[in-house]
DNA sequence: ATTGTGATATTGTTAGGACATATTGGCTTG
DNA sequence: CAAGCCAATATGTCCTAACAATATCACAAT
């Protein structure tokens, strides 16, 4: 009944390497399962042989297990034993900037910076962000393309430390690439999707038609430590943007 | 330092009953983080003597957090502790219908059934459903409202085998709900959201302006088995609805 | 033919312990 | 006084062990 699994994927762990070995196990999982050497909806073995092949014990494997679960590649039910889902799984919306996104997907990103400046909080943002209305905070808009087609206008708001970020380096560089290299790291975000129509300056920038159809998303970004980090305003082109999510129930 | 919590969150947990102890744990933080009980920015105490308060190994007590941190309200550091994230936390896009969205947005939601058919699978339903094409699905279309407003339009595929889905109980309640009541549970969804124009019969159902903007929304829902259960394209009027989601770094 | 019962397989929950690693802050030393 | 070392603290990883809950199947009983 169970498949013959290659013997790659039984192969010894690393256990002198930084690596966590329920990470090293799930990753192999996982590059089984979309590569198809592990087929859609075939059963996995049970998680204590898994171990005994593998010299773990048995909450390593099942840690490894539940990684997968969460991403909703596999399904499991107690008495049962544990499924490949059917049918392709799509990659989560991820903790990443568009700029990333982009370039994961093998295009070729471009930014223009349309405006960066000082200027005193606004009360929306002031809100977002945590701090005193009228305080400074850095005003960045920019306008992100693919091969040269733009693609979406980002508007983004950060507390006033963040203003020694290089309007240059924003050309080059995703915004949270450019946070992670001052030590800052995007820990937890708020997202909120929704539409509407395209005003007459965003239909411009875009190339779309005025009035047309924008896909837009708002996001609060924290770090570490939970603290507010950037305010963003987003709106995409429809036909050239999409989010895609794996909902997994509890 | 750590601030004195109320006496309430430290009394007995039940061990008799059928709810997991961890579980009973996050909960009673959740709710203590969301009432502000326990403020934001706070620390909380650390693993152990957690542990030592409600009788619980630390296992258990960590995995009571773990729930918290993936879920967006806490975040942990190695060598600092356990943090409240600041701002607002929203609750994440969950795995319900838009029927249970808005009933539990204390709305209340109206359906029309536009059209109830049995309909040889087209070529893009059959891929999505795993099914041959050709074959019969059970083709729904739907209008759903709040408080009399028009604010959604749900298309919506299933296999065959669920085509004694009264035509009748869609009136009254979501399709997860009578897909639970059948004994199908769906345990994960690949969703794809955008925006486009609405063709001047989507407009006219939703009253909405000819060309306007709609958020849409594209899904294939899976069963505890990970077979494909439901294909829906659903289409939403943006000033009334928007998705939400928290996302968070591993 | 249907129902009940028990054996088996598998995941779910909880405990308790050991060691690793990252951070902070104080102490020591140059 | 500054730099570096070290202890204290907290989370991260991994192990062994036990029992609970649920689904399946064979088989007996009605």
């Amino acid at each position: 009944m169970t498949p013959v699994w290659p013997d790659e994927l039984f192969t010894d762990l690393d256990r002198t390497g930084p690596v966590p070995l329920y990470y090293q196990v799930s990753s192999r999982l996982e590059q089984a399962i979309r590569s198809g050497t592990i087929p859609t909806g075939s059963r996995l073995e049970n998680e204590i042989s898994i171990g005994e092949r593998l010299g773990l014990s048995r909450p390593t494997v099942r840690r490894a297990i539940q990684e997968l679960v969460d991403k909703g590649l596999l399904v499991r039910r107690r008495g049962i034993g544990t499924q490949v889902v059917q049918g392709q799984v799509s990659r989560p919306v991820e903790l990443t900037s568009l700029y990333e996104d982009l370039k994961h997907g093998h295009h070729e990103p471009s930014t223009e910076v349309l405006s960066y400046e000082v200027i005193p909080a606004p009360e929306e943002v002031a809100e977002k962000l945590s701090v005193a209305v009228g305080s400074d905070v850095l005003r960045i808009r920019r306008l992100r393309g693919t091969d040269g087609v733009p693609v979406a206008i980002l508007e983004n708001y950060l507390p006033k430390e963040f203003t020694d970020i290089i309007e240059a380096d924003l050309k080059s560089k995703g915004l949270y690439q450019l946070l992670r290299a001052r030590g800052v790291t995007i820990r937890i975000a708020n997202q909120s999707i929704s539409a509407r129509r395209a005003t007459a300056d965003e239909a411009d920038l875009l190339g779309e038609s005025r009035g047309g159809p924008l896909l837009t998303m708002e996001r609060i970004a924290f770090d570490d430590s939970g603290r507010a980090i950037e305010y963003g305003h987003h709106c995409y082109r429809p036909e050239l943007y999409r989010f895609e999510t794996t909902l997994v129930a509890k």
